[in-house]
RNA sequence: GGGCGCUUAGCUCAGCUGGUUCAGAGCGUCUGCCUUACAAGCAGAGGGUCGGGGGUUCGAAUCCCUCAGCGCCCACCA
């Protein structure tokens, strides 16, 4: 392997990580450093690694073993998140595939068939992680499901009941018919939907003992056929016709002031119900009548509520019609709205429907099922309170978002914030720790609210009534609690702040110090993590958050598995390596922007991987003598620290700023231009020739240098070279280094200028050489134009020489007929042609030149001559354009010259 | 309906509170090189009136207004 051109990662990557995971390398322990700590936003315990999970996860892992390199005592904390709605529903779809409804089992059994797919395929997506390089402690590794966090959530459960925030409420919420559960109203998506708008016909049903009136007022709208008087109703959803009771209109309506007071009768169903009259109605919509089912819209139920309407819930849980429905009993709701269609229309009571586009709304983890409004009891946590708490530190910049733009869509969702439904029809997850009492009816229920049973039983007996209860009276709520609710506590209750307050790690550890993650979940989990913080710690849960953006396609599409547009991780590491895969990750992740994602860039980063592996190939076979350093190969290397300076510097700036793909590309640039491109071809010995010890250990300290510098975006290749460089002790690892690169000295500052002059005289040479078609390697002459301190230099002129490939350097006073010149600054050069040289060319080069230096000329003289910008400029400005303005004479004087 | 953001080279993007020849980077393209570390490479080159229009200013990619196009978030319009 040593011997080959190219990088091969796989054995790499698999003996550095278990390396690192032998000598616990990425462990971490309170001691008396600063803290670094990230926690993961846990993945789906049974997910499998994606690109959003890939980009996400390679941040943090630069970010902490950036830290880490940083003298900081670094700790990311895995974990996996139970992910109750999703995982249970993978579960019930594996058992429906084995003829199992969950219906059938029993809660314990159901469970142990969900623990079994947890064990199954859990964990798969941390190991995928460690494909990545990830330096997660992973004996740390957390599950929000496990014993510790479980108790947290209890507690915290009972904390927040106790303090009232938590209550229990019959509203109108959000119902996934599928997953027969609640949602909270952040867990619909609404979707913008081709659909249909249906006119109704509600014949007025009092007509015999209350006299219809028009008024006769104009725009007066009366609908009128054979059968009778008739309003017209526009709906989307006409299945929910067997739930209406009443219709409304706007009473500033005069189009249907003549229903006033009236009843109608409802299609179909034959329900008489009366006309209100509310200003929610919007005159515009439709012909402004608007049927009025509260059990099935959040409009319609404030409605109800306000003119104390009938309330008729005709689904059933699972979405199909109950038998409160009368009709259609039985049959799916999206089934029944096209037969119904049908049966309005024949039995004359449509009279007609438009083609409509509406948001409709879908369950984000069943993206295929439309939510239902559905009126239920269920647990909410008051949000008021916590919206004051989280809002402070946004604000004031105890915790920065990345970008800023955030701080908007934060402020506005907690401003405007609704109660959290926590509970959820589910029993995957934390089950709720309420226990019901015995009572008459449903809505008179009484329930206490506890730790563990005995302490619930201990509770009810302290009620009136109640204390002859025993412990089978009790019965707990069968439902669990979103996810989120324990998702919240995560950077608190993996250091069990929550059960062990104030306890050693938790006081180490948090506030944590940078959370890496998507913004759709901003609301999901970002805010309610600062919630949590503010409420149980008193502080922020993490100083930054950077949003990282969402991974699509190179078209720009979201990848999906529908469109099996994103590639699979581990296979692109198995191509690219995992190096590679991370630098091209990071090569199309500007900050804040989202990511167009092309496998080509993981070609990219492998090939950067190559040019690194060969670069210390080259380092490695060189031969040492013992002669004494050169002036030049001395002068390189300083050259190269001071570059080394300014991009350790620029790199500093950026990572502050969460720049990663620029910090990144900085020390690209600074390992391909400066150091294979210059430094090395500067100091490498002719072939087979050796290279004075000096320089070649100036050379691998430069190497470890850039190594270090690159280890957190490319962890393994780094640490393979920098064991190679030279011999270390087994449990010694680059990780265990610190990057510090002193500041630039003005000495430094000297020979960075210098070199850059050196470099525009090679650059310009070998650009001669090119523009007449010679050889790369074929020996020219120089010309120096007066004299310069460039070529004369004892470190510079060698450079130049064997860079540019010249073996000889005249000081003329002009440059030769046959020579093409060239410019560094104001210093001309030329490099005899003859044979090679086209004169008129040459002539025709010039004078363009000539003529845009003096269009260039113009611009400055126009400024100069310009008085209000010599008074109004400052001073500073004004003398740059003077210099600027003699530069350019002294250069076209020269070019004249040569003409 | 409300809010936010974007538009700069073929592609993806930098250009901070106007002023350093400021119009940049990477990738791609083109040209020349199988130069003894690397052809998954090296050397060089071309390429944009900074979305349109107007304004402020001595000076605008940068500030203001306006138009057009795109994207995201929020909102109960049946």
């Amino acid at each position: 392997m040593e011997s080959s051109t190219k990088y091969s990662p796989e054995e790499v990557e698999s003996k550095w990580y278990k390396y690192w995971t032998d000598h616990r390398l990425f462990s971490s322990q309170p001691d008396d450093r600063e803290a670094y700590t990230i926690v993961i936003p846990p993945p789906n315990v049974t997910g499998v690694l994606h690109m959003g999970h890939m980009l996400n996860n390679t941040i943090q892992d630069i970010l902490v073993r950036r830290a880490r390199m940083m003298g900081k005592n670094a700790c990311w904390m895995p974990g996996t998140d139970h992910a109750s709605i999703a995982t249970e529903a993978k579960v019930v779809a594996k058992l429906a595939k084995e003829g199992i409804r969950k219906r059938d089992l029993t809660r314990e059994q159901f469970l142990e068939h969900a623990w079994d797919w947890t064990h199954t395929h859990g964990g798969i997506i941390l190991k995928q992680l460690r494909r990545l390089g990830a330096s997660c402690d992973w004996d740390r590794t957390a599950f929000t499901m496990d014993e510790e966090r479980s108790e947290s959530v209890m507690r915290v459960f009972v904390d927040l009941y106790n303090k009232g925030l938590i209550y229990r409420g019959l509203r109108m919420v959000n119902w996934d018919p599928k997953a027969q559960t609640v949602l909270s109203t952040e867990e619909v998506v609404y979707r913008d939907e081709k659909s249909k708008l249906y006119h109704l016909k509600y014949y007025v049903a009092d007509a015999d003992t209350n006299p219809v009136v028009p008024t006769g007022e104009e725009g007066e709208m009366v609908h009128q056929d054979e059968k009778g008087y008739y309003a017209v109703v526009a709906t989307t959803r006409p299945e929910t016709i067997m739930g209406d009771t009443a219709m409304c209109i706007n009473p500033k309506d005069v189009k249907n002031t003549w229903l006033r007071g009236h009843k109608v009768r409802v299609p179909l169903v034959g329900r008489v119900v009366p006309v209100i009259e509310d200003r929610y109605v919007d005159i515009e919509f439709g012909t402004g009548c608007l049927k009025v089912t509260p059990a099935h819209d959040v409009n319609d139920y404030a409605l109800g509520k306000a003119h104390h309407l009938e309330t008729i819930d005709i689904f059933n849980p699972d979405g199909t019609l109950s038998s409160e429905a009368g009709l259609y009993v039985g049959q799916d709701r999206m089934e029944v709205r096209k037969q119904i269609a049908v049966d309005l229309q024949e039995a004359g009571l449509m009279e007609r429907v438009e083609n409509y586009e509406n948001k409709v709304g879908y369950s984000e983890r069943n993206p295929d099922v439309a939510v239902e409004p559905r009126l239920c009891r269920q647990w909410f946590l008051s949000m008021k309170h916590f919206a004051d708490i989280a809002l402070p530190p946004v604000l004031d910049g105890r915790i920065k978002f990345h970008p800023t733009k955030y701080v908007t869509t934060y402020r506005n969702w907690l401003e405007n914030i609704q109660d959290w439904c926590i509970s959820r029809q589910l029993w995957w997850g934390h089950r709720i720790p309420a226990w019901f009492l015995p009572s008459e009816n449903e809505d008179d229920e009484r329930f206490v609210v506890a730790l563990t049973e005995e302490e619930a039983l201990e509770k009810a007996h302290q009620m009136e009534g109640c204390e002859h209860l025993t412990a089978s009276d009790l019965h707990r709520d069968e439902d669990a609690l979103d996810t989120w609710f324990s998702s919240w506590l995560w950077p608190i209750s993996l250091f069990k702040g929550i059960t062990h307050p104030g306890n050693e790690e938790i006081k180490y550890y948090y506030p944590t110090a940078d959370l890496v993650t998507a913004p759709d979940i901003i609301f999901f989990w970002v805010a309610r993590m600062i919630m949590a913080g503010m409420e149980y710690m008193g502080d922020v849960p993490f100083r930054n958050v950077y949003f990282t953006g969402i991974v699509r396609d190179e078209i720009g599409r979201k990848m999906s598995k529908q469109l099996g547009n994103s590639p699979d991780p581990i296979s692109l590491i198995e191509d690219y390596g995992a190096d590679g895969v991370r630098m091209g990750m990071m090569l199309c992740a500007p900050a804040g922007n989202d990511i167009l994602f092309d496998k080509s860039l993981c070609e990219n980063g492998r090939n950067f991987c190559n040019k690194i592996w060969n670069a210390f190939r080259l380092v490695k076979q060189w031969p040492v003598s013992e002669e004494e350093q050169s002036r030049s190969n001395f002068k390189a290397a300083q050259w190269m620290n001071a570059r080394i300076k300014v991009a350790a510097a620029e790199m500093d700036d950026l990572f502050g700023k969460f720049r990663l793909s620029e910090a990144l590309m900085t020390v690209f640039k600074l390992f391909t231009d400066d150091f294979s491109g210059w430094y090395l071809e500067m100091v490498k010995p002719a072939y087979q020739q050796p290279i004075d010890r000096q320089t070649l250990d100036d050379t691998l300290l430069l190497f470890e240098t850039l190594m270090k510098m690159l280890h957190p975006f490319m962890p393994f290749i780094t640490e393979e070279l920098y064991q190679q460089i030279r011999h270390r002790e087994e449990g010694d690892s680059i990780m265990l280094e610190t990057l510090n690169v002193d500041g630039l000295t003005d000495d430094d500052r000297h020979v960075l200028t210098r070199f850059e002059q050196a470099q525009g005289v090679i650059t310009g040479v070998r650009g001669a050489r090119q523009q007449k078609n010679i050889p790369p390697k074929t020996m020219m002459t120089l010309e120096v134009v007066g004299d310069d301190h460039i070529t004369r230099c004892k470190a510079l002129g060698p450079i130049i020489r064997k860079m540019a490939f010249v073996d000889d350097v005249q000081y003329v006073e002009h440059t030769g007929k046959a020579s093409v010149s060239f410019l560094v600054g104001t210093q001309e050069y030329g490099v005899p042609m003859e044979g090679h040289i086209d004169i008129e060319a040459e002539r025709k080069a010039a004078e363009a030149e000539i003529k845009r230096l003096e269009g260039f000329l113009a611009g400055i003289r126009k400024k100069l001559s310009n008085e209000k910008f010599v008074n109004g400029a400052p001073a500073q400005v004004v003398e740059l354009e003077r210099k600027k303005e003699a530069d350019t004479l002294s250069k076209i004087a020269t070019l004249k010259r040569q003409l």
